[in-house]
DNA sequence: TTTTTATTTGAACAACCATTCAAAAATGGT
DNA sequence: ACCATTTTTGAATGGTTGTTCAAATAAAAA
C-alpha cells in the first residue's frame, strides 16, 4: 500500500457541481474546476476521468439532496397532501427571494443537453418519470384518505404538478418577485381541491 | 453606390436560429454557423457583428413567431378564452409527438444564460412579463364575460398558466408520451372553469 | 470603360480548449 | 532506513475557439 489522497473527493465533487450549476456543461472549462477546487488540473482527471464523467457524477450527487429526491424517499410513508406541500415549500424556499438564483442544475441541464445527448436523456427522462411517479402515489393515497380532490385522474394531476414545479424554477432563473412564484405554487396546489 | 449582398440577410438568421435551438449559445461554434449558412466567416462578422450580437439577433427574430407573440398580438381583441386555449394547442403541436425535440429558444437560453448574463436576463424577464401580462389581459377579459372562472384571481391565474406553458416545454424536451404533455396543458386549461 | 465603393474570400491570429504524461513527492508496509 | 505504490505536479500536447484583415472580386455610377 502506498500513499492516501489528500482530499475528500466528495467535497471537490461538491465544489465541481457549484460550477456546473453556476455556468452549465458546456461554459464551464477545466480551468474553472481548478480554480474551484484547488487541486491540479492532473488530479480531476486521474480522480474522475474527464469533463463529461466528472459532469455525470455531478449531477448524480446533486439529485440526491433535491426536494425530488425527498419526494422519492417519502411517497409511500409521508401524508400525503402534505409532502406534496413541503415539495413546493422546498422549492420556493430553494428559488425564492433570498435562494438560488441559478435555477436546478437538473433542470438546467434538461434545457441545455437533452436533445444533444441521447445518453443524458435517458438519464433525464428516468428521473421525470421517478418525479412523476412519486407524485402519482402520493396523489393516489391522498385520493384514498380523502385529502385529495378525488375527481381529477391522478396520474394526470401528478404531470401537472410536475409541470408547474419545473415552470417555477424555470421563471425563478428571470428573478421575478417571490408572489410570482407563490402564485404559481399555489395554483399548482389549489388541483389538490 | 456598390455591390449588392447576395446573400439574404433574414434567411441567413434563420438559419442561425437553427443551430443556436439545437446546440445552444455555448456548443454553437462560428464553424457550425458557417457550415449551415453556406457563407463565410468574414461575411458573418461583416453582417451580424459577432457571435454575441449574432445571437442577440436571432432571439429577436425567432420570437416574432412563437405562440407567445400571438398571445401578445390578440390579448386585446381575440376571444379571451379560444385564445388561451389556442395558446396551449400552438405549444402542444409545436412540441408534441411529431414537433420539435429541441424546446423553446427561449426557454433554452433563460435556463443556459440568465444567470450569467445580466443583459439577456433583463430581456428574458421583459418577455416573461409580457407574457403574463397579455395572458393576465385576456384572463381579465374572460371573468368579464363570464367565460373564465371569476374567483380566482387573475393576476396569479396568468403566472400559473405561464409556468404550466414552461413547464410543459422543459417537459417536453425528455421526449414523454403525448399523453403526458396533453394532461398538462388540460390541468392549465381546467383551472379557467 | 473607368472609377468608386462594398462585399466576398481565405488565410492568419493569439488565446483557450480538454487531455496526457513523465517526473517528483509522499506515505504505508517491511 | 528502504522499498513499493500512489498521488501530486507542472509542463506540454494538438486541436479548436472567436475574431481580424488585407487582398481579391464584383457591381453600380461616372
Amino acid at each position: 500500500m502506498a500513499r492516501h489522497k489528500e482530499f475528500d473527493k466528495i467535497a471537490i465533487l461538491e465544489k465541481a457541481i457549484g460550477v456546473f450549476w453556476s455556468k452549465g456543461f458546456e461554459a464551464t472549462t477545466i480551468q474553472d474546476l481548478v480554480n474551484a477546487t484547488r487541486i491540479n488540473r492532473g488530479s480531476i482527471y486521474d480522480t474522475f476521468g474527464n469533463k463529461a464523467r466528472l459532469f455525470n457524477l455531478a449531477l448524480t450527487h446533486y439529485q440526491k439532496a433535491t426536494p425530488t429526491q425527498k419526494l422519492l424517499n417519502n411517497a409511500k410513508t409521508a401524508n400525503p397532501r402534505k409532502e406534496i406541500e413541503d415539495y413546493f415549500h422546498r422549492i420556493l424556499y430553494l428559488h425564492g427571494e433570498q435562494g438560488e438564483k441559478r435555477g436546478c442544475l437538473i433542470t438546467n441541464s434538461i434545457a441545455e443537453l437533452a436533445y444533444l445527448d441521447k445518453k443524458l436523456a435517458a438519464h433525464f427522462k428516468i428521473h421525470i418519470n421517478n418525479s412523476e411517479n412519486a407524485l402519482y402515489t402520493l396523489v393516489k393515497r391522498g385520493q384514498e384518505t380523502g385529502d385529495i380532490n378525488p375527481w381529477r385522474n391522478p396520474r394526470s394531476l401528478a404531470r401537472s404538478l410536475l409541470a408547474s414545479a419545473e415552470g417555477l424554477i424555470l421563471i425563478s432563473k428571470v428573478d421575478p418577485g417571490n408572489e410570482t412564484l407563490l402564485d404559481i405554487a399555489n395554483a399548482a396546489l389549489s388541483l389538490l381541491d
